[in-house]
Formats: C-alpha cells, sequence, structure tokens
DNA sequence: ATTGAAATCACTCTTTCGGGTGAGTGGCGG
DNA sequence: CCGCCACTCACCCGAAAGAGTGATTTCAAT
C-alpha cells in the first residue's frame, strides 16, 4: 500500500511514558507524523484547535479536563474530527460516553499495540474502529439501565460517603427523594447496597474516584 | 560520566505501549540494555531468574500476579535485586507495600520521564530513589493508622457490598466481631460509615477493585 | 391529547449500621 | 511477669438504610 499524504498526529495523555510509547510505535509508519501531544483534556482541545491533526489520540482518564470533554470541545469545532481513544479503563459507561461525545474509535492499552496503526488508518478512511472486546462491554451496557443525571448526580455523592440527609441537603431536595432515587439506583445496578452500587460504578466507569 | 560497563534491565507492565515507551526513554542511554520483558508479576519473577538483569522497572497493578508479590518472589531468589517500581497509583499503600517488599526505586508514571534514567543509576551505585511527592505520600501514613490483616480481610469483603453478616459467616465469626472490626476500621480511616471507608481505601490501595 | 419517563415527596416497616461499653482469649515483646 | 494488641463476642440503642406503596408534577415525545 502505498499512503497518498503524510497523516498528522496529535496526541493527549497525561502519561509522558505513553506518550513516548505512542511516538516511538507511529514512527514505524512513514507517513505519520507527530504534530504535537497534551497532558490534559485543555491542552488536547487548544491544540487540536491550533493544529488540526489528522487524527487524534486521546487517553480519557486526564487531570483538569477528562478526556470525553475534550472530545465533546473538539467536536464542537470541528465535527469532522477523527478521534481515536485509547484508555486502560474497559468501563461500559467510559466507552459509552467517549463514542456518544464523538469518538470514531476505541482502543485499550492492553492491546498489543499492532492494532494502533490499523486504527489509525480505518479512522482515515472514514470507518469507525471498535474491537469485538470493547463492543461486547459496550453491549453488556444496552440492557437498558441507564442512569440519569439526577441519578448519576446522587451517585457522585455516595461515593464521597455522603449520607442519604446529607445528599438531600447538599442538593436541596428531601432525604425521602434521596432515599427514592438511591432505590432506583441499586435497582438499575442490580446490586444490593449503597457500598456495592459504589464499586460496581467505579468499575463501569459511571463515576470515578476524586484525584488526591 | 563515562559509564564503566553496560546496565541491564528488565521491564515489566502489562501495557504493550508503556513497555515502548520505556524501550524508548532507554534507548537514548547508550550503556543500558533491555534484556527482556514481562506482561504480569509470574512473567516478571520467572524473567529476572531467567537473566538476572542489573535493574528491574516494575509496575504495581498487573494481572495474574501483581508487581508487590513480584518483588517478594524477585528478593527471595535474589536479595541483591535492585527493583525500581514505576506506578501510577499513588497511594500511600501501594508505596509502602512495595517498599517493604524490598523495592529501592519508586516512579510515579506520572513524572516527567527524565527521572527514569537517574533513578536507575541512582539504584547502581545502591542509593534508593523516592521522590519528594512519593516520600510525602508514604508520610502521610505513618499516622499510626495501619490496619491490621483481619481487617484488610474484612475491608476487602466490604468493598463487594457485602453486609456485615454475611462477611461474618463467610470469614467464620460473628456478626458482633465483624462490627467490631467494621468500628476499628472506620475509626483507623477517619471515616465516617463504610462507603467512605471502601472509597478511601481504594484511593490509598489498602485494597483493589476485582478485575472485571 | 396521551403516554411515559423523571423528579419530587410522604408514610410505614424491617433490617442494618454504627456508637458505646465491656470482657475474655492468645501472642509477643519489654 | 506484665502490658499491649489483635481477635473474639455480647448487649444495648439510636440512627440510617432499604423495601413497599402511592401520589404529584413537569416535560418531552408520540
Amino acid at each position: 500500500m502505498t499512503p497518498a499524504a503524510s497523516i498528522s498526529i496529535l496526541i493527549a495523555d497525561d502519561h509522558f511514558v505513553v506518550r513516548e510509547g505512542l511516538r516511538s510505535i507511529l514512527r514505524r509508519e512513514a507517513d505519520f507524523t507527530v504534530v504535537g501531544e497534551a497532558a490534559n483534556g485543555l491542552e488536547a482541545a487548544s491544540a487540536h484547535a491550533r493544529l488540526r491533526p489528522d487524527v487524534t489520540l486521546m487517553d480519557l482518564r486526564m487531570p483538569v479536563c477528562g478526556g470525553v470533554e475534550a472530545i465533546q470541545r473538539i467536536r464542537a469545532t470541528d465535527p469532522a474530527a477523527r478521534i481515536l481513544v485509547l484508555s486502560s479503563s474497559e468501563g461500559d459507561e467510559d466507552i459509552h460516553a467517549a463514542l456518544s461525545a464523538g469518538a470514531m474509535g476505541y482502543l485499550l492499552k492492553h492491546s498489543s499495540g499492532d492494532q494502533v496503526t490499523p486504527a489509525i488508518r480505518s479512522l482515515m478512511r472514514g470507518k469507525p474502529w471498535i474491537p469485538r472486546e470493547v463492543a461486547d462491554r459496550l453491549a453488556s451496557r444496552a440492557r437498558g439501565e441507564i442512569l440519569s443525571e439526577r441519578e448519576r448526580e446522587i451517585l457522585t455523592l455516595m461515593v464521597l460517603g455522603e449520607a442519604n440527609k446529607q445528599i438531600g441537603s447538599a442538593l436541596g431536595i428531601t432525604e425521602q427523594t434521596v432515599k427514592s432515587h438511591v432505590k432506583n439506583i441499586l435497582a438499575k445496578l442490580q446490586v444490593r447496597d449503597r457500598t456495592e452500587a459504589v464499586t460496581v460504578a467505579l468499575r463501569r466507569g459511571i463515576v470515578h474516584l476524586p484525584e488526591v
């Protein structure tokens, strides 16, 4: 295959070692050019606006501004942006959030590295790149148990160890209402108590632990 | 500085991209030679026994067998092994476990990458390498709130959302005893309820979420 | 216009949680 | 030997959680 033109790539990841690894992998392709790096979501968005790369490799969990928000910002100014998520997270919520924000591909960092290049080429052909592993994880979510915005909000406070009463006063609603929401959350996540709800939500990427 | 001899290095990390990034960084040093790679703790231990590298770069969170256990295995057969932990985790318990298992250095993946080389050279001189950032985190632990083995065991079951009664029957003890342990755990972690105990324990690396 | 989902709140009731207090055992180090 | 600590268990008690049932409102979609 003789590539017609050079493909410009932006790397967004908060880990220096990962950025370096990606550079090393992408260097092997003659028509790939890394035009920029970003260490957080804000940098990624501004770098994309400035550099307009053909493809952006985007980590999800980054400080200051997460990858999902960065994808939204980028797609807002450039709806044709091709973004390939490269995450270590396997939570179905992370995957869904990234894809619905406009990502065209989703790679797991566990994957053997030889998927990065074909994924980028696939995106350049206008084709999404979703490995079966990722698709399966996403499919497990489709069981209709999607939390509402309010429920997600309450879940976030549950992670902090807040009691129902405190959650209520924080949100300006009654403890009874909070209990009603919590009940729905437990049912949707199919768990027994709030502690399990928190751990399941963390594993699925519905909420995240606050930075230390 | 003119290096006398070549330094052999083993890389243990489950992420291909990270391994590649480390290779890329280490390649810049003429006297560094990557002699092997491992994708989990067991591979790391057997690779170390076979290759006897001068320094081992070790990730902590790996499948099959974690980094801490790998360090223990390696130090059991080779007490002089020089191991440099390279973790994305900042939990004080992770740091303490790795160091007390015999690691001579601890680097955060966030760090700017130019610390890897001096850290390795420091280890080769027999000097440990603990950045202030890591040392501070470790110091915050020294406030005497160390959980006993039993308490850690109970905390693990709390993460799964088990009720006190179920934890008791799982461990063959009374619910009253479990409550007694839980009370002590809450006091030591300085939290209000079990949900907060779980999230704090996760952040500090005292327990980990089970693999999905 | 009607259906449906989401959010709100109330009332009851049982179970669980967490605090307080106390106490018996066994082990380990001073 | 004695004290300290981990582990064990018990009883009490108030507070919180969770299940059940039901009701209202709003808003968007059909």
